[in-house]
DNA sequence: TAGATTGTTAATCGATTAACAATC
DNA sequence: TAGATTGTTAATCGATTAACAATC
C-alpha cells in the first residue's frame, strides 16, 4: 500500500498548478521551487517536499521544465481529463457559475442545471435548459457525474446534498454558508465569502 | 504584549459562528463542545481549546450559551459592527455579489461597485450605481473602507488590487483565479472554485 | 448529590524548515 | 569545472488530542 499523502499537500496543489499555468502563459518554460516559492508566499523547501511525494520532476542545477511540471500535477490531481459537473440552483449566483468561462481548461465542465422553480425550469442559463430538481437522480446517473456545485439556499442545502449523494455523487462543493452532514467517503468544499471576510477582520484595525 | 493566537485558530471561529448561529435559529439556546464539534466534524477538545485562547465562556456542567457565544465571537471576529466593503468587477459574479442578501446581519455590507467598461458605468446592479474605476480611490478614503472584493478577470487583478491598496485598503477578497503579490500588512483571501474541485478530484476514483 | 462538561496541562502527533550530499 | 538547485534526512516547530481536576 503507497503511503497516504497528507491532505494539506494535495491541497496546495491546485495553487502550484494555477501559478506554473500563469508563468507558462507568460512565456516561462522553467522555473525553480524559489522562485515559485517567492510568488507564492511559500518556501522552497516545502515545495521541493510537496513535489517529491510524487516523484522527482525537477533537475538539479536547472529546476523544473514548466510544462512538463504541469502535466504531472494534472495527472496527479486527476484534472488531466474533463469531469462533468452537475449545477444545483439558478439563482444570481447559480447563473454567473453557468456562465463562468474559467472552468474548462482547468478540468470541468458543468453538464447540468437544476431549479425547482416552476419560473426557471424549461428556461435558458448560458448553454444549459434549467431541468426540475426531480430529474436530478436520473441526468446523474445517465451522464456518471461525480461532482455536483450547491447553489441553492441554505434551507435547502442538505436535503439537497442527500439527493446528489442518492443519485452517486462523489464531491460536492457548496456554495450554502451552511456546514453539511455527509458520510465519510463523500468529499465536500465550502466557498462562503462571509467566513473569508470574517477571517481577515480580526486583524484588521 | 498578549500572545499571538494562531491564525488557524482565527480561521475556525467564523466556522462556529455560523454553526451557532443556525443552531439558535432553530431554537437552541445552549451547546456543548461535544455537540458543536459533531455538527462540523472537529474534535470537542479542539473546539474548547480554540475558545480558550478568549477567555472562558462556558460553564463545566451545561455547556455554552448560544447567544452569549454568538456575541463573544463576534466581539473577537469584529463582526459586532457592519463593514462596508467595495465591489470591483459588476460581470456575472461581480452582480450576483452585489445582489447578495447573505451579507448583512453577518458583519458586511456592499458600500459601492466599480467598474471599467463605458457600457456598464452608470448603469445600475442591486442598490447601487455602477462607478468608474476611476473613482476608486476617491470612494475608498471617503467612507474610510477598509475591505474590497475583487471580482475582475485575472489580467487585471494585480493591477486592480494596487489600485486598492494604494487607496488604503487592508483586506482583500479575491475572485480572480491568479495569487496576488501584496505588501505584508495587507489580508488576502482567494475564493477559486476551480481549486476547491482540484482539492476533491485527487480522491475520486 | 451525581452526572456532565469545561478549561488546561502534558503527551502525542504531524508539518515545516534547515541543511546538505548528489548531480545537472 | 563552478554554480545552482534538487530530493531527502534530521531537527525543529506547532497543532491536535487525551486526560483529568475543577466545578456547575
Amino acid at each position: 500500500m503507497p503511503p497516504t499523502i497528507p491532505d494539506i499537500v494535495i491541497s496546495r496543489l491546485p495553487i502550484y498548478l494555477r501559478a506554473l499555468t500563469r508563468l507558462a502563459q507568460d512565456g516561462h518554460t522553467v522555473t525553480s521551487s524559489h522562485e515559485l516559492g517567492q510568488r507564492l508566499g511559500i518556501s522552497s523547501a516545502q515545495i521541493r517536499k510537496d513535489l517529491s511525494h510524487f516523484g522527482g520532476f525537477g533537475k538539479q542545477g536547472t529546476g523544473y521544465q514548466i510544462p512538463y511540471l504541469i502535466d504531472q500535477l494534472k495527472q496527479v490531481l486527476k484534472v488531466n481529463r474533463e469531469w462533468e459537473v452537475a449545477l444545483v440552483g439558478a439563482g444570481d449566483l447559480g447563473s454567473a457559475l453557468a456562465h463562468y468561462r474559467g472552468f474548462v481548461n482547468r478540468g470541468f465542465r458543468i453538464a447540468c442545471v437544476f431549479d425547482n422553480s416552476p419560473q426557471k425550469i424549461g428556461n435558458r442559463v448560458g448553454d444549459f435548459v434549467i431541468e426540475p430538481v426531480e430529474r436530478l437522480a436520473e441526468v446523474i446517473r445517465e451522464h456518471d457525474i461525480k461532482i455536483a456545485m450547491l447553489a441553492v439556499p441554505a434551507e435547502h442545502a442538505q436535503a439537497v446534498a442527500e439527493q446528489l449523494i442518492a443519485a452517486g455523487i462523489h464531491g460536492i462543493l457548496n456554495y450554502a454558508p451552511i456546514n453539511l452532514n455527509v458520510p465519510d467517503h463523500i468529499r465536500v468544499q465550502y466557498i462562503d465569502p462571509v467566513v473569508q471576510l470574517q477571517r481577515m477582520t480580526y486583524y484588521i484595525p
